[in-house]
DNA sequence: TTATAATATTAGTTGCAACTAACTTTAGCA
DNA sequence: TGCTAAAGTTAGTTGCAACTAATATTATAA
């Protein structure tokens, strides 16, 4: 698969996004995540030559199954460790920022281990 | 303070090595990193001119005490996290990877606030 | 003593992901 | 109708941390 930070990064922002706005384009991205549209044009081009998303003539970005596929994951991942963060007493903002930066990075197989630690030792 | 994720890396392996070897040299790091000996040793000027390390005219490589605070929490970090994530099943290639770039990002609340929970859920 | 290997450095290159600046296209209003 | 604002694109720039290639210095073995 082979997808970096950047691109995961886009492809949930879009996802969440999608769950707000009745469609997703790019200057919505740009105003999520405090780019400037060129970059974020630049970066759909790529999402799209990778086949992650799809996109309109009138510039309605969609993901694709497998985009779709990358983006749930980051995004459980992320919901994840900012609540557990959270609940262990870390500040909202800080849990954010550091879900943020851990949900690229993280393995599964650590991801899925600390999920399975956390709800035996809370149930 | 604003160190980056390549520098404390640096000043984390200077550490380590630092505890193995009698003294430590541009090229033991280049070697321990994977690096080649000329990016360490423009690494090396930029934490000297930081003042994170000394370097003797024989090129031994020394942390002073500001490099040192930050090797030292750095490693911590990495020992934890690779050792927590050990117990809960990870593998430890898996483990030393993730702790490897887990331990640069994770803030030090949520670091403290994970040791605090650890502790507590395994006395 | 000279040649070789090890170490360190410098200058310039690459790849990446953001950036600015300038442009096109389109939609809607005065 | 024509102007403006919003959206998107393209070309070229910046900063960073690795890279290669070439050079200097030193220690050791033939």
């Amino acid at each position: 698969m082979n997808i970096n930070e950047s691109a995961e990064n886009y492809l949930e922002t879009i996802l969440q996004l999608s769950k707000i706005l009745p469609v997703v384009r790019s200057v919505d991205i740009a105003n999520e995540l405090g780019f400037k549209k060129s970059s974020v044009s630049v970066a759909m081009k790529n999402l799209r030559l990778k086949e992650y998303i799809t996109v309109t003539d009138s510039g309605f970005i969609y993901l694709t199954d497998s985009g779709r596929k990358i983006a749930e994951y980051v995004y459980e991942k992320h919901t994840f460790l900012k609540n557990w963060l959270c609940s262990l007493g870390v500040s909202e903002d800080i849990a954010g920022e550091d879900a943020c930066k851990m949900e690229h990075i993280i393995s599964d197989e650590s991801f899925e281990a600390i999920k399975e630690y956390v709800k035996r030792s809370t149930p």
